[in-house]
DNA sequence: GTTAACTCGAACATACGTGTTCGGGTTAAG
DNA sequence: CTTAACCCGAACACGTATGTTCGAGTTAAC
């Protein structure tokens, strides 16, 4: 860890934030933004944009790590080993849902445009959070086990992702959106 | 309806269902694929392509039609109103789960290329199925009425997709893919 | 205040996708 | 067999995205 590189200069490292803000929008609600949209959204020249980042893949990397990182840490602080399983999990889903969803939305992206290998172990340090807690679940006896728990953990990011859509369409209230989650994915997991 | 335009040759109406067929498969599996990539897919020249589908858009179009017929043709068939609903909507699941998978990632894509206006009807004309299904399931009193119907027609077709994908992936074995989706579909919607 | 880091517009090279035209070669249909 | 429909490669015009280079202007840092 530690601080690798030369030092920056401040104004480099704000420009480079904007840059990863911007692009984490675009790329999550437009995945085919050019860097130009991206540039002009972070408010910033083309040419800066490739001065940090010398690609649009290196971009889209930077941008995952990123979001991995911060999602790994809102889901370590908001779903602990506290509380039995079914509680612990309401707890995530009401704190983290919509960065969950963000994750998934920017891992189709990345899937497609980096390929699934350079992904698998990333993907790994999130999803295990989940799959984790499910597992306790079955210890507890309940969370079902007649069904791979691969497709448990499918189930619910799969419906998280639906619940996000629907708010953005409109179909769904934001404020019900955990709550409807809740009582949507504990009678399918339940066992 | 009847056999509109002037007549065509032979080989030139096959050369129309290669290329409906390709790009079927292509657009839902490479949204972003070439005309080139499915002028090839199809085993058919770029020009003998632009010749029958003046531009991607028009292509596109007939591929949504085309397939929004045919899942129309499949639902109509496999589940009708007869039996109970649960029973219906198990067979639904069993015969056509793949064709509404198709569907909806067809849809996916001609949301981002057509606009949603030009999607909406012909949306209607295959998620009414689903959803007259479910309504009937509340009458009969085995469809839960605690959440909004949009929201249970979400959670099934989100559920489909995310089954074919596990498919496509390996995670999940496609003879299973029907029995999952019931098992976990069916605790998820029942009152 | 000097310097080195940084920004940014303009312009260029390159690649790829779309859609069109031309002309000769195939092939189905009568 | 004759003809009209059809196929298809080559080439062109056009648009747009990616990266790169140049040079001049700003600005943070010491």
């Amino acid at each position: 860890m530690a601080t690798t590189e030369t030092r920056r200069r401040a104004d480099a490292e704000r420009n480079i934030a904007a840059i990863l803000d911007a692009a984490l929008v675009l790329f999550t609600e437009e995945p085919q933004s050019s860097m130009v949209a991206i540039a002009r959204a972070a408010g910033v020249g083309r040419v800066t944009l490739y001065a940090h980042f010398p690609s649009r893949e290196v971009l889209l990397e930077a941008v995952l790590d990123r979001t991995i990182a911060e999602a790994g840490e809102v889901i370590r602080k908001a779903a602990p080993e506290e509380g039995s399983a079914t509680e612990a999990f309401g707890r995530l889903l009401r704190t983290s849902w919509h960065v969950l969803n963000q994750h998934r939305k920017l891992f189709e992206l990345a899937q497609r445009e980096l390929g699934p290998v350079r992904l698998r172990q990333r993907h790994r340090e999130v999803v295990d959070h989940v799959e984790g807690l499910l597992a306790r679940g079955r210890l507890e006896g309940v969370i079902r086990s007649d069904l791979p728990m691969t497709w448990l953990v499918t189930t619910v990011y799969s419906l998280l992702h639906a619940a996000a859509e629907d708010v953005n369409t409109g179909q769904l209230k934001a404020d019900d959106a955990a709550d409807v989650l809740e009582a949507t994915l504990l009678p399918a997991l339940k066992s």
